[in-house]
DNA sequence: TCGTGGCGAGGAGCTCGAAT
DNA sequence: ATTCGAGCTCCTCGCCACGA
């Protein structure tokens, strides 16, 4: 879109990274806040196709004992360093479990050159107490066979890209070619279990099938490259406890959590008091949305256009089977002491979080505003509050007020 | 058992642009 | 012209899983 920062993918519907964009946008604190899953479970579920819109988290609950044990190793998409491995990293994965990578860490630290390294791993460490030095056995594991250490020699750099490595990986069999085609192809998936690493190697060189088959999964685990990402029990059970938990959310928070464009936390929470349920917002008219506070012209196409897709509607109607709220409850207010009043909460607190105070603020006729202006009626300060935050309000004359002075004022 | 490392939680600031 | 929310990035720290 001209203009405009951000672009927006027209394949709303089935563009990857845009539907896991919008899963992590669910999920996040400020709408559904189900703890336990980030963007890394997130990827691996989608990938895996237990979850491929919003609506499919609530039935993981059936699918609690496939998700047990599940493991990725994850390649993080767009990361420009992914081929380049420490050397470190190259020792510690070489060494089958001879050698740990702090201990290989150490070992590389104390060299100024390649050339340092080489001679301390020809030399030096096989003479040591093996009860001292773990390293020396594996260091006359390479040196049984001298070519890796030549090789690392003669590339001289204290980094080896992928294919490089996977060339001293396959050392008897791989060619040049081969090592390029399976760096190209790790570098071009996102994410990929020990199943698709077999598959893989099957498809490029029948040669190396039964070393890669033995020893590969674990051998690039070690390198590091790639982020190993696993559904143990625990991590299964606050997922699921964090999804049902959810169902308890209030309508304004499901409906920021649709991720449709232009509405965040406070526009939604405008058009759950002013339309009630999701329905009269579904029906609502260009005109009959724009009648609302702070809604304009753009607010409300973006909402016709998201309630007009049949995908989108049939979504929301997954969701209250499933036991969504899709009706506002008001909340009883507890004063309207606050009434009237702009206020920012900045800051870190000892006995509320910020969302607990931002509660309190509502509670009690407040508006919760995220940045100082004249308008703003004063600012609820914690430990460190924003420096910016802090020069605005010196520039406004806004008071800053403690947390005692906010629950004295509550209180009266 | 303890150290390590990645993910997620919770906080911040900044820019852009919609609403007024 | 001004206000302030949306949408983003960055940082720190605690939790969890794994390996030595």
């Amino acid at each position: 879109m001209d203009g405009e920062a951000n672009h927006y993918c027209p394949n709303e519907s089935n563009c990857p990274p845009q539907i896991k964009g919008k899963i992590e946008h669910f999920i996040s604190r400020k709408a559904m806040d189900i703890e336990s899953l980030g963007e890394g479970k997130v990827k691996l579920l989608f990938d895996k196709g237990y979850v491929q819109n919003i609506g499919d988290l609530y039935d993981l609950k059936y699918k609690k004992n496939d998700l047990i044990n599940l493991e990725t190793i994850n390649v993080f998409e767009g990361d420009d360093d992914i081929e380049k491995i420490p050397i470190e990293k190259v020792l510690f994965a070489f060494s089958y479990g001879k050698v740990s990578l702090k201990e290989a860490r150490r070992l590389v630290d104390s060299c100024n050159s390649i050339s340092d390294l080489v001679g301390l791993l020809k030399f030096d460490l096989t003479s040591c107490n093996p009860n001292r030095y773990k390293s020396a056995s594996f260091i006359s594991l390479l040196n049984e066979d001298g070519s890796i250490l030549s090789k690392i020699s003669a590339i001289n750099r204290f980094y080896l890209y992928l294919d490089e490595v996977i060339e001293l990986f396959g050392i008897h069999n791989v060619t040049k070619e081969v090592s390029q085609q399976l760096a190209h192809r790790f570098k071009n998936v996102y994410s990929f279990s020990k199943a698709d690493f077999f598959h893989i190697n099957n498809e490029i060189n029948n040669n190396i099938r039964d070393f890669i088959r033995d020893n590969g999964f674990d051998f690039f685990r070690k390198l590091n490259t790639f982020n190993v990402i696993s559904f143990q029990q625990k991590t299964v059970d606050n997922i699921i406890s964090g999804i049902e938990e959810s169902k308890q959310k209030p309508f304004e928070k499901v409906l920021f959590g649709l991720g449709i464009r232009y509405v965040g936390a406070t526009v939604a929470s405008n058009l759950a008091k002013t339309f009630r349920t999701i329905d009269n917002l579904i029906n609502a008219r260009i005109e009959e949305l724009t009648e609302a506070d702070e809604i304009g012209i753009k607010i409300a196409e973006s909402l016709t256009r998201y309630f007009g897709n049949a995908q989108n509607t049939s979504l929301i109607r997954k969701l209250g089977r499933s036991g969504l709220k899709f009706s506002y409850e008001q909340s009883n207010l507890n004063s309207t002491i606050l009434e009237g009043k702009s206020i920012v909460v900045s800051g870190k607190f000892e006995n509320f979080s910020r969302d607990e105070l931002k509660q309190i603020v509502i509670e009690n006729g407040g508006k919760n505003v995220s940045s100082v202006s004249m308008k703003t009626s004063f600012i609820l300060a914690g430990e460190n509050m924003g420096p910016e935050k802090y020069k605005k309000a010196q520039k406004f004359n806004i008071q800053i007020i403690s947390i005692e002075d906010f629950v004295a004022l509550i209180n009266q």
